[in-house]
DNA sequence: CTGAAAGCGCTTACAG
DNA sequence: CTGAAAGCGCTTACAG
């Protein structure tokens, strides 16, 4: 079964009322429609994607930009993961399909995204690692292409987006240290120029002024995103003149190396300094002492991405100029023993 | 910039011409052609894939299939996040662009890829997470697209795969534990019908066989492959009738759940309990004491995924027969402590 | 309710 | 070396 012309030839219809009994069209006979259908499914007879496209200038696909940089593989859960399965479970009831672009290292990922969007191989974008400057959002808005940023950026034009809520995770978790006698707080930070970066401190530098606690550059700690980069942080900790008695985690993966070095020099998680870490993951619950840390419902994110991704789709159909939507991401304090 | 036809009144050109300088043909004049790349560069007018891909019956794209179910994510390091940067990276010069399809937990696998397969978005596929009884290959061979499998499968048309050698992992496992004295060996295998399950087992057994071990069913632990799964697998260890002394891992994941929960039962892996694990990654030298486990560089297996994927597209382009490929791929083994 | 035909954006034999 | 035209596989106004 190749085409739908041989389809049509081995039912005795023509091309065009096939098409029509395949897509429910109301003008085709019942009975039709049914026979056209069996056969279809018997001979699996599929549409071929790239004639339909063509004329219908809509490919019925939702793209997903992946950073290569990104590390987003934690533990036997994955951020990515959960939020696509819950993108999924909002595009499969209008028939869209979920494709992952996965922009190579070698590759710029403003390049990629240029290349993707005038192949014209999705009808709506997800992208995410919104960095300070992303020049991505620019291209997306005077492209036209219905698209929704996780993660917000600096400066730039009026568009969807969807943002876990750095800030008020990195004031909640200086709120209780503080409640807790601590006043010498580290927060370790991405090393890369991700939003996020200035998001967290911001917000953990707002948190100390509200607490009356003056703020020491010296106590953000730029790290790489790894069970490396927490290793590292345990040895840049202790090297501080005036050792912090609390650290914020902005990442999933610091934790594993924190602890482990932090063993090694037999300073205890809780006891010897308090550590509160970013996304409560399976791993947060297989450290010891338990790390306390904020949870979300990746899939609940997901879907909220892509109800807001399909109500812009709705938009350009009926070349209405949707409304910008920001939305921040709210996290809830999942305790742990590593608080102290 | 709509289209090439916009493109060519813009230069005062047919679109047979402008097309013929976007794609290099060697008939148009060098002039022509530099004005023809120059326009197309500035006003930022790339392909519209879609009437490529119709015209040419390809459409530059190639597949990797993700199983919803797979734990593909451990720590910063992911499995199929290395394995699809060596991809990539054979793809480029070819200009192939690679498109992740992940099905949905709710979808079939087989109807999943048999929708992929019939629209025609991919001209090459890779398959993962390969099960004893796997209908896709079946599916894929008899669609004659291009593929090539990460993993085998049971009673399967000849095709291309290339698979861990979880069976040469196992018998290496089993012959340093025997080399250390020990003689209980258990082995934890994934609980699914995933086929590497029966070839992990089977190694096992041979292993044990060659060692004039009696080979006990009660030592092989089907357990889920996460973290949970690993604690889990703790517990059941030590309920065994006649604890064994020392234990092999499947999957990377259970570590984490097996020392977390060992731990706390006062159990010290190494010195109370032999572990060899999986594969090697940042986790296992984060673990105290450092896991044992075996080594595979991921870029080289998707370079090898490519080229065995690129010869098939290219057979196929000739409409040559490629010749059925098989390949196990090795792992060597990285000393860790816990091995006693 | 079905057929005949146009056309989506490309590429490529065929002329000249 | 470039132009004019056919056609890839679909969908959909337009007839009847």
């Amino acid at each position: 079964m190749k085409g739908i012309g041989d389809l049509a030839n081995h039912l005795g219809l023509t091309v065009g009322t096939v098409s029509r009994a395949l897509n429910d069209r109301p003008e085709v006979s019942l009975k039709t429609r049914k026979r056209v259908q069996a056969a279809a499914a018997e001979l699996g007879y599929v549409p071929n994607q790239s004639g339909r496209a063509l004329r219908k200038g809509a490919t019925n696909t939702v793209g997903f930009m992946l950073e290569s940089g990104t590390a987003f593989a934690v533990g036997g859960d994955n951020f990515f993961h959960g939020v696509i399965a819950g993108l999924q479970q909002t595009l499969e009831p209008r028939r869209l399909d979920l494709i992952l672009l996965p922009c190579a290292a070698t590759e710029d990922p403003h390049e990629f995204l240029r290349r993707m969007v005038s192949r014209r191989i999705v009808d709506g974008l997800v992208i995410s690692a919104t960095q300070r400057q992303d020049p991505r959002i620019a291209l997306l808005v005077q492209s036209r292409i219905p698209f929704v940023a996780l993660g917000r950026s600096g400066d730039v034009p009026e568009h969807a987006w969807i943002d876990l809520d750095f800030a008020g995770v990195a004031k909640d978790a200086v709120s209780r240290l503080v409640g807790k006698g601590h006043r010498r707080i580290a927060a370790a930070v991405p090393a890369s120029e991700i939003n996020l970066r200035y998001v967290f401190t911001e917000g953990y530098r707002a948190a100390l002024a509200r607490n009356a606690i003056d703020f020491d550059p010296n106590l953000v700690l730029p790290v790489e995103l790894s069970e490396a980069g927490g290793a590292a942080l345990a040895d840049r900790l202790l090297a501080l003149p005036s050792r912090p008695s609390a650290v914020l985690l902005v990442n999933e993966l610091l934790a594993i190396g924190l602890y482990h070095r932090l063993a090694q020099l037999g300073i205890q998680p809780g006891r010897d300094i308090a550590v509160i870490g970013f996304r409560e993951n399976p791993q947060a619950r297989f450290l010891s002492p338990h790390l306390g840390s904020y949870r979300l419902s990746l899939a609940d994110l997901g879907i909220a991405l892509g109800q807001t991704l399909l109500s812009r789709i709705d938009a350009a159909r009926e070349a209405r100029r949707p409304e910008p939507v920001g939305r921040l991401w709210p996290m809830d304090y999942a305790p742990g023993e590593s608080e102290g």
